[in-house]
DNA sequence: CATCAGGCGAGAC
DNA sequence: GTCTCGCCTGAT
């Protein structure tokens, strides 16, 4: 077990935003994440993290993970003085991080997430993994499932996707992962894009349009400009930004301050 | 019973 | 380019 310190981590926070839908509370003050290939406990008291792991795991996989290095609390203090709204949308979210969580299991997940709630998205991608994902089991006998692979999905039978719960998604699925499975899209060369490349590009998938390409863009490729605007931003920002989100004022950062304000109407 | 949940694709214009 | 419409499913 290893202990970190950082005022702006809430692990509950991580959880409740919405970004992460394999990560969850697994009792008091503690959480489950399978990530990486790998299956994480940890438990944090206040700004105090205890990470169920090595040193070595913890330097190699998680810190970039939790994007441990970035200091959020100097990106919060950036914030304008005469815009109070945000100044308390980021207080209340202050130990939301964005991750650094796989392309593939992001672009599924988000395509999941259209026209759904947060709990039904877990149900949904809970199912996939335990139908196609590979069963592993950590040394501590703990079973988790990885994420399927673009390969697993592109064979599943339509039928069985919508078993899953999918609905209408699971076309957006099958296609999608024939797509990345066949070559149609090389996900890789995404890396080396910018926002607005890496976006335009992501949109040709099917089940892919502008606000699941951003939210892929931000928590999977930590295109951090990416700002995916859904029914909860489009609401903020119609109440409290009638002329509009001040993007060439916060730049680079206009990703995670979104997070703070999506996470602050969720309340 | 209607509406809504972190939208999208297809078709009309 | 912009607009409208239908869509799986479960919770309220």
């Amino acid at each position: 077990m290893l202990t970190v310190k950082n005022k702006n981590f809430s692990a509950l926070q991580i959880c409740m935003s919405g970004q992460c839908f394999r990560m969850e509370k697994c009792g008091e003050n503690r959480y489950c994440l399978v990530a990486q290939g790998k299956y994480l406990e940890l438990s944090q008291q206040g700004d105090s993290i205890s990470f169920d792991c090595t040193q070595e795991e913890y330097d190699g996989i998680w810190k970039k993970y939790f994007d441990m290095e970035t200091d959020y609390a100097e990106i919060i203090a950036s914030i304008d003085e005469n815009d109070t709204y945000l100044i308390a949308a980021a207080e209340y979210g202050k130990g939301i991080r964005i991750l650094y969580q796989d392309l593939w299991e992001m672009i599924i997940s988000f395509i999941i997430s259209q026209q759904n709630n947060i709990k039904r998205i877990r149900k949904c991608i809970k199912r996939l993994c335990e139908k196609y994902g590979e069963q592993r089991k950590t040394v501590n006998g703990v079973i988790y499932f990885d994420f399927p692979t673009p390969e697993s999905l592109a064979e599943a039978r339509i039928e069985d996707l919508y078993a899953c719960g999918l609905g209408y998604r699971s076309q957006y699925i099958h296609r999608t992962a024939n797509s990345v499975y066949h070559g149609d899209i090389n996900l890789e060369v995404l890396w080396q894009m910018d926002y607005d490349a890496a976006k335009k590009e992501l949109i040709k998938l099917h089940g892919v349009g502008v606000k699941v390409a951003d939210c892929i863009c931000l928590f999977a490729l930590h295109k951090t400009d990416a700002f995916p605007r859904d029914t909860h931003i489009n609401k903020v920002l119609a109440a409290q930004y009638p002329e509009g989100f001040p993007f060439e004022k916060y730049g680079k950062n206009s990703g995670i301050l979104q997070q703070y304000l999506f996470y602050y109407d969720l309340k």
